[in-house]
DNA sequence: CCATTTAATTCAACCACTGAACAAATAGCG
DNA sequence: CGCTATTTGTTCAGTGGTTGAATTAAATGG
């Protein structure tokens, strides 16, 4: 059995960088099809995209006949229209074809679900246990009870699973080593190795692995990239125990020369500092950690499960605990510091607050921004967005069943050639 | 005439978003054979050209014909062969097909300069001049007479010039307006319009404007992606009177949502620190901007063109001047907190000293190389290269020319339908 | 001098898109 | 109710560009 790791969710261009014969052509106007079909606000009609894309209505025909025969896409009721003609038939991304199985491990919890093409959630499942004390072999044997379940849940549905992608929250190489997971506890963890055993996870399909490995920072962004306010270019931070990023640029997410990109939390915010286990001093983390924010609010012997302790964060802020105000003003003020850098550096025009800090928002927007006003050189001509996920706690696993429908739409020949 | 403006260079993705028809095969085969050529070590055969992309060896045949035909391929004479079979024909870009025009205004001086397909530098001319006390008009006015120079020399040696690129020390938006250019003093400047009386500026050219405008630090930085140690991602700092860096992701410039990207002079290193003129208090530009560095190493009054200064610095460095030496590091302290934060967030493994950091590099790597060992999370596990710039001060007018010609590589069809 | 080897070209076949004509399905109007 | 206008979707000959195999070209080596 060979199976190839191939680690970290990698959207393909449409455009291979090889050589272009004339299959190409066909695999190109596929995925140009696909894209604008889910891409499009209401169930288009195949003169619709020809008017769009600039193919012919015969061209479109085609390649519609090709998506639908291989169940990405069907047809939609015919919906009440106005005016003369022949009525349209509307296309839409099939709720019964391919699906991605997504799947998280986190700090105190472990997470699958399936998404269908249209990017719903058609699945959901979350079993909390603190994973500090569980082996990395007996944490992944779990996941696979769950991912058995997503699985059967999709076949209930009528789905296909195409792929699974799982989400941790640490350095993940390219050949699916967890090289540093430290809120978990994690050090050269070998997922692929220790899944090995459950071959649901381990099949190869069509080249493309079963099973792709991410940073969990990384997946949420992908799913505010989908299911979010949609397209452009953001920063996508997660605070979770260690705080994580996202950074999407031009609709992609970009992942850095080896992948690890966004280690945001140890950025110095002042470079003399107190001292970070990290080895730096004054990082974010020390002012913005989610630790950090519970010993300035006076909790930190509260012993609060990491999920929880944002939303009691937000209930004592809402209550006007002028202890836990002062505590998120200072964490605000030095997200905005390093967020400031981030812009000056890369230009972005979103800033998006995830995971723990979606509950925050309300306190942490205020100083975030008046830092950003003030050290960002551009924020004259062109204002900073900064707003909360519209995913919760949840976005890292929708991410990453995302991930996987999102490279189906990006290339449907793979799954075409799959049949 | 209808002058089309178009700010800031942007290579066109060989790939188009929109439909793909016929043409557009043989438009990406011929982009696809061109930067194979222009990639290959030494002149390549059609046959291995077409081992290589994937083609056949008749496709390759015909593609190469039309690149000959368009004036953008030759073949080289044949070179010595080891073994049997028929020598192949090498073809090389053409050395008298289109070259680029790049144009640069700085603080004290104007440069202009002609490259040809294959990255040579065919002509090159400074003017040297303090360019604060004159009007913004009048120093477009003297560039002019520079370009017109650079023309009669590529005329001379048979180029065709097929554009030109300007880089200014500033901000430039998507209409070619300089928003900013503080040490130059310009603020609000539409170049375009200025350049409006000149002719030969002016034109369009099937669609592509003549004349793009573009921040300097980015077209520093793509001369280095393009003459120097080649391909990756990498931070090119250019350490001029302010401190602007490029941004190269996966081969590409990456300019940010609005081409704002690489105002890393203004991201804090200590929050509380002295205040600066951006209105933020500890920019980088307060320790390692090159005002900062001659105030530390005693040389403030010395009334130094800035152009001199740096090399003026690593002579007394050189010697060993303790004072010059301690200024040196602290700046390079400040320039190795900064990039760190930069390492963490993008993930890069090349840092490039560019400008008048280059002669100082030296001195400013060591330090710079100890911030990063100690901030950097992941930089045990694999080492980040600080290294000085291939090019010189020419950096930018080089790099302006070059996007020209990179333009051309990346999408030939441009060119060829242009005759 | 001829077999071997590698390079490049020629040519019929084929694939996918184009453009125009045609069929289908509706609304509006007398 | 029937006719026209209108828009959708399909059919089909035509075309551009690639493929693959055969052919020609130009060298080496025994």
């Amino acid at each position: 059995m060979a199976v190839m790791w191939q680690c970290q969710e990698v959207i393909p261009t449409a455009a291979p960088a090889g050589a272009v014969r004339q299959g190409s052509l066909r695999e190109l106007n596929l995925a140009l099809v696909l894209g604008r079909i889910a891409a499009a606000p209401r169930p288009p009609s195949r003169a619709a995209l020809a008017a769009e894309t600039g193919l012919t209505r015969a061209t479109v025909s085609a390649v519609v006949e090709d998506l639908v025969a291989g169940r990405l896409v069907t047809e939609a009721e015919p919906q009440p229209r106005s005016g003369a003609g022949r009525p349209a038939r509307g296309l839409v991304l099939a709720g019964d074809g391919p699906a991605g199985l997504g799947l998280e491990v986190n700090v105190d919890y472990l997470a699958a679900c399936v998404v269908d093409l249209a990017g719903e959630v058609r699945h959901h499942c979350v079993h909390r246990a603190d994973l500090r004390p569980v082996s990395p072999a007996d944490a992944l044997g779990r996941l696979v009870r769950l991912a058995a379940e997503a699985r059967a849940a999709a076949d209930a549905q009528g789905l296909i699973l195409a792929g699974a992608a799982l989400g941790v929250p640490g350095l993940v190489d390219d050949v699916g080593l967890v090289r540093l997971a430290p809120n978990l506890g994690w050090r050269d963890v070998p997922v692929p190795e220790l899944l090995a055993e459950h071959p649901p996870l381990t099949e190869v399909i069509d080249g493309v692995p079963a099973l792709v490995v991410d940073n969990e920072a990384n997946l949420a962004a992908l799913s505010e990239l989908h299911a979010g306010a949609g397209p452009g270019s953001f920063l996508h931070i997660s605070g979770e125990v260690g705080i994580g990023a996202g950074i999407v640029l031009d609709n992609a997410l970009y992942r850095g020369a080896r992948g690890w990109s966004g280690e945001i939390g140890h950025i110095p915010v002042r470079p003399d500092g107190p001292p970070c286990r990290c080895g730096g001093r004054g990082c974010l983390e020390r002012y913005a950690g989610q630790e950090s924010i519970l010993a300035a609010a006076g909790l930190a012997g509260a012993d609060l499960p990491a999920d929880t302790a944002p939303n009691r964060l937000a209930e004592l802020a809402g209550a006007g605990d002028a202890t836990v105000l002062h505590a998120l003003h200072e964490a605000g003020v030095a997200l905005g510091v390093t967020v400031s850098s981030v812009i000056n550096l890369l230009d972005l025009d979103t800033v998006v607050l995830g995971g723990g800090y979606a509950p925050l928002a309300p306190w942490l927007r205020p100083p975030m921004l008046a830092e950003i006003e003030r050290r960002v050189l551009t924020a004259a001509w062109s204002p900073v967005t900064v707003r909360p996920a519209v995913l919760g706690a949840t976005a890292a696993a929708v991410g990453a069943a995302g991930s996987v429908v999102r490279r189906i739409i990006a290339r449907p020949v793979a799954w075409l050639a799959r049949l």
